[in-house]
DNA sequence: CATGAATGAGCTTTCATTCAT
DNA sequence: TATGAATGAAAGCTCATTCAT
């Protein structure tokens, strides 16, 4: 039984280098061997952690996914009022977008093109579940207009991705105050 | 003018054939020799056209976003009221994302991934400047927030994008009744 | 309309490259690069003449089939005494398999391992109707053995291939004498 | 003696795996790995057993070879009458080929194709030295026809190789009677 | 002895692009 | 202008074999 072990390590590593270079040179210029050598193995070590090239983006997608979830939610609990509740899962988010930028990068590259799986995509979907309870709930107060949880995050997260694209490309940076604006105009949207 | 009519057959059928393999099978299943195939010419014709793959993808790019502010500034003009101006290039926009899906859906994955030229990019970026003069008309008005237009493009145009994918995966589709909610949610985000 | 044509050449060129690496060094040392080199194209060109690998080797397979047969049949006509179509056939055949040994070897590789689609190996069979037709007449007319047309088979024309065999590993040349005493044995096993 | 029995069954499997894979998808889908799988073991286990891949392929030839011997001279003595012992050997090999099908098509597999060493081919001719006695004897006796022990091979042994391959390719079922007629035609071919 | 991880070399196939007509 | 054939380079992936335990 003393034998070699599949390490973590180098399965983060790979997952590193696609990551990067998936982001600074899209899809179609990440080709297996680069990542490999970012990654510092063998072309053939990449299919010992995963099964090919899609399974390689689609675990990527997924634990990514589930990172920026679990920052999403971070200090969230279901006793919080309606608005202070959504006032820390929309900075959590925010702070994710702007301090992760690579990784959020990432993400908007895959809801916008054709490169996850369907079934992945489906499995992404369920980690806002948190956030559309509280909706729920602050439209059962009267404090969230009555919308679709669609137009709700249309115009409340989906915004950030915005500021995220801006930021990369060294557009303008965020500074606090507009960022407090940036929730305020979210909330204005949104409020009853 | 009126030269080469033939010709501008071909090249208006390449394009379309590019927005239409980039948009259902992604960058790196749109081979030149697909493109050429759905667009029934050989692929050396292609480069005729075109001086090679991101050429015909930067001038597809640039052709459609010229082909979006065309529409989005629709019946614009610079004596309307704030409100009603905004009103109406919103809504102009909005019936692009929603009933031209292709094109929206190819500039959304052009935004999201490193697959235009920045050049190109940049080019496509001048096209807002009527958007731009009518927010900063209407900041002088004290009628909408003094924010970046970046923010305000974030939290009014942005979302669209959004409602475009939803559409288009077929998680719901938009009625009347909703895009008029939808456009509250914007102007409310950036009124005074 | 004035382009250049798909040329037979390349494609004769190729069906020989392949013949002669898989005689030489057998299927898993008859890589597409060594195919393309020895025909003197690019592993591309292959591609244009065949699907892929296994379609080359099928249709390779087929062509020779189909040439063994040409040469098996050569001046026999249903009007001949039996033994005498027989004897012409026969002689034929062993000419074949003496004097075209690259290609009576490859075809005794195919029948003898799973290298060819259970398709086109029936397509290959259809070639022997002339053969079992004369047998049935012999049968008919009592001058052959009333037995299993595989039984006829496996002891008048399957021992050919052993003949190629030895000859082609130079265990001992057949001389005019021998091949008489050959044939003898081939029609004494079956001949009433 | 009976040193390593454990080990031995790990050879045996593997050979047992070889023999299995090499029959039904061909050398081309018979790798290490799928060996190794099949019998149990790591692929790195294999190389405790066997050089490399070839020479693991020649131990199997000869050592099916060997068995194919004891079963084709089981019972056969010098004493007996020349045709009484051809008989006697000519059904045990038919007995061979008929019920030990998978070694039998592995051993029509390597005569017919490039995949074994020169040097275990020509160790595993050595086994057939009986039989070319038992034709000496005949000749001696003017039983058998003066003719090269190659030919006498080819009209009577090798036919049995064609039977092995339509019965496994379930063409036709071999019966008691078939069997008899079978042995006659050889026993005719040769017989003076 | 036995192993699963690891790998460089090499496989089949596809690609963007050019050639020759 | 327009083409189908042709191609070198590179893609994703597999293989026989070795390493480290």
């Amino acid at each position: 039984m003393a034998i070699r072990q599949k390490c973590n390590k180098k399965r983060i590593a790979l997952l590193n280098a696609t990551l990067n270079l998936m982001n600074n040179q899209g899809f179609h210029d990440a080709p297996m061997s680069k990542i490999a050598k970012m990654a510092e193995v063998s072309p053939a070590t990449i299919y010992i952690y995963f099964e090919n090239k899609q399974d390689l983006i689609n675990k990527l997608y997924l634990e990514v996914k589930a990172a920026f979830s679990a920052h999403a939610f971070k200090d969230s609990h279901e006793d919080l009022p309606v608005k202070k509740g959504f006032e820390l899962i929309w900075y959590n988010i925010a702070d994710f977008k702007l301090n992760h930028v690579e990784e959020a990068t990432f993400l908007s590259q895959c809801d916008n093109t054709p490169m996850i799986d369907e079934e992945s995509r489906r499995e992404g979907l369920k980690h806002l579940q948190p956030l559309l309870n509280l909706w729920e709930r602050g439209q059962k107060e009267e404090i969230i207009k009555p919308l679709s949880p669609y137009i709700l995050y249309a115009y409340t997260i989906y915004p950030l991705a915005f500021l995220t694209l801006i930021q990369q490309r060294n557009f303008c940076q965020l500074d606090k105050e507009m960022l407090h604006n940036s929730f305020q105009a979210a909330w204005d949207s949104i409020k009853v």
